[in-house]
DNA sequence: TATTGTTATACTCTATAACTATA
DNA sequence: TATAGTTATAGAGTATAACAATA
């Protein structure tokens, strides 16, 4: 494999970005809770990820800002599926923990995202699920950086 | 490579869920033209590909719905960047095509874009690189399925 | 009667600015 | 004085419902 020009890796910018945006749309859509956002989502699986966090650590990696992340962890709260509790250091700081009732819903999720990925597979043959299998950690890391 | 695993597959697609989402929020805020929003990029990026298209057509290929493409259209044809013409075989139709101004736009957001690409291509190596550029046609594949 | 596109309206999500409490 | 989080408000983008014109 020689090395990629910048026009090569412009094109794949160009092409990433369009997909992206599309893509993100349709989530938007086929999500398999209606009552949970994407961003809402997102928050649970960092805690399931992280453990807990504070709601400004959450805001940072989620790239919301801060009064964004106190509607979502307000509105998790209200559905019972994350827990705020007094940090321990320091009393301006809350620390934000998934509940049980989320650990279920995260399962439950699960299963029902393998039957949109059953229909989605369909459209894919093998070698193309091999590619985006090892692009998915090149997309979180760049979703990081 | 042996086959992908459904539970590989899975994986691969929580992984791609979250990063797709992140990233989204991310290009939103990065985007190269502040007066044009992501899905107008994207109609103004499909009709450069396909010529031209009626705004059915386009709602359906940028999954949103007629009213919210009312609107695109409506505020790209104010910036003068798409030309609405009667269509010619239905008078209830449009055709909606991109002008020489968005070509040009286009030509300028393309060299931008290289700007905010090498600050990105700085945190990846020529392997991810590699993987990005080979997944992206993927991606993009499966954005229309 | 069905379809294309539009108008009117409301909702969801996020941001900015100003504020409170704590460090 | 700086930082964590909240409250209040506004804006962008999209959806649904009702409507007009044409097939």
């Amino acid at each position: 494999m020689p090395d990629l020009t910048p026009g090569d890796k412009a094109a794949a910018v160009d092409s990433l970005r369009s997909a992206v945006m599309r893509l993100s749309r349709r989530l938007k859509h086929q999500r398999v809770d209606e009552s949970l956002s994407p961003t809402e989502m997102s928050v649970l699986a960092t805690l399931a990820r992280c453990g807990s966090a504070t709601p400004g650590e959450l805001a940072r990696k989620e790239h919301v800002q801060p009064p964004s992340m106190t509607r979502i962890v307000a509105l998790l709260e209200a559905k019972g599926l994350v827990r705020l509790e007094p940090h321990p250091d320091d009393r301006r700081q809350k620390v934000v923990s998934q509940t049980e009732a989320a650990e279920a819903m995260l399962a439950e999720s699960r299963r029902k995202r393998n039957v949109w990925l059953a229909e989605l597979a369909g459209g894919l043959d093998e070698d193309e699920w091999a590619q985006l299998f090892a692009a998915a950690p090149v997309l979180e890391k760049l979703a990081h950086l």
